[in-house]
DNA sequence: TTGTCGATTGAG
DNA sequence: TCAATCGACAAT
């Protein structure tokens, strides 16, 4: 069986079976004629409407409109007024799991990568973060829906084989559901990120935090 | 229509 | 430790 379908099938089930599969993985993005890739160190699952932190936890809205649709499909959002970050839209349509994209390490393009984040930072950690991942690849809204499991489309991503020996923990920067364990990262990768509480304290009973 | 908050980052 | 910065969404 060719990686790609293994990919698919494993994208087609829950968020927290389909966020190990994409460790290890290759994301390769074309965009804006730059060719750069990398592969996936650190991924998070968020369980759509069963999930209080997912942005679908809600219902359907304008924005996550994509999270409902077919499994491979690029969910890139904009957060705190100046990042962007990318997703990998799983599971059944309607149900709205997703996986968030954390941390790469950039394999081809360091160049390219590094044009598009001007600092400073280590080679090893330029898509460390989910921001500075989506940054690297020249990621925005507009790339929304792209279909990444289609070899012709400019950003799509590729199983290299089986999926690859884990270690799982919190998910970082959210206040809700915290208990979950559904972050998962490779060992031994200095692009994963140290783990960080989120999120605000806010008075209890003050907002409905649902249950899962 | 208004107000609050965020799946983060980088500087101080 | 904290400010930046603005779109989404819930509350008026």
């Amino acid at each position: 069986m060719r990686a790609s379908e293994t990919i698919r099938q494993r994208l087609a089930g829950s968020a927290e079976s389909a966020a190990p599969a994409l460790l290890g993985a290759l994301l390769t993005s074309e965009l804006d004629g730059r060719l750069v890739q990398a592969r996936i160190t650190e991924v998070e699952a968020y369980e759509g409407e069963l999930d209080p932190a997912s942005h679908a936890f809600r219902g359907p809205t304008k924005r996550n409109q994509v999270m409902f649709g077919a499994a491979g499909r690029l969910y890139v959002y904009f957060v705190y007024g100046m990042h962007w970050c990318a997703n990998v839209v799983c599971g059944q349509p309607g149900t709205a799991a997703a996986v968030l994209l954390r941390a790469g390490e950039i394999v081809e393009g360091v160049q390219h990568a590094r044009e598009r984040t001007p600092s400073s930072i280590s080679t090893a950690k330029l898509a460390s973060g989910p921001a500075r991942l989506a940054r690297c690849l020249g990621l925005s809204g507009g790339h929304t829906g792209l279909d990444l499991l289609d070899p012709q489309s400019p950003v799509r991503i590729e199983a290299l084989g089986e999926p690859a020996a884990h270690l799982t923990g919190p998910r970082v920067g959210i206040a809700v559901a915290v208990e979950q364990p559904w972050r998962f990262w490779l060992p031994d990768e200095p692009s994963v990120s140290p783990f960080r509480p989120g999120g605000r304290m806010r008075p209890a009973g003050n907002r409905q935090t649902g249950q899962l």
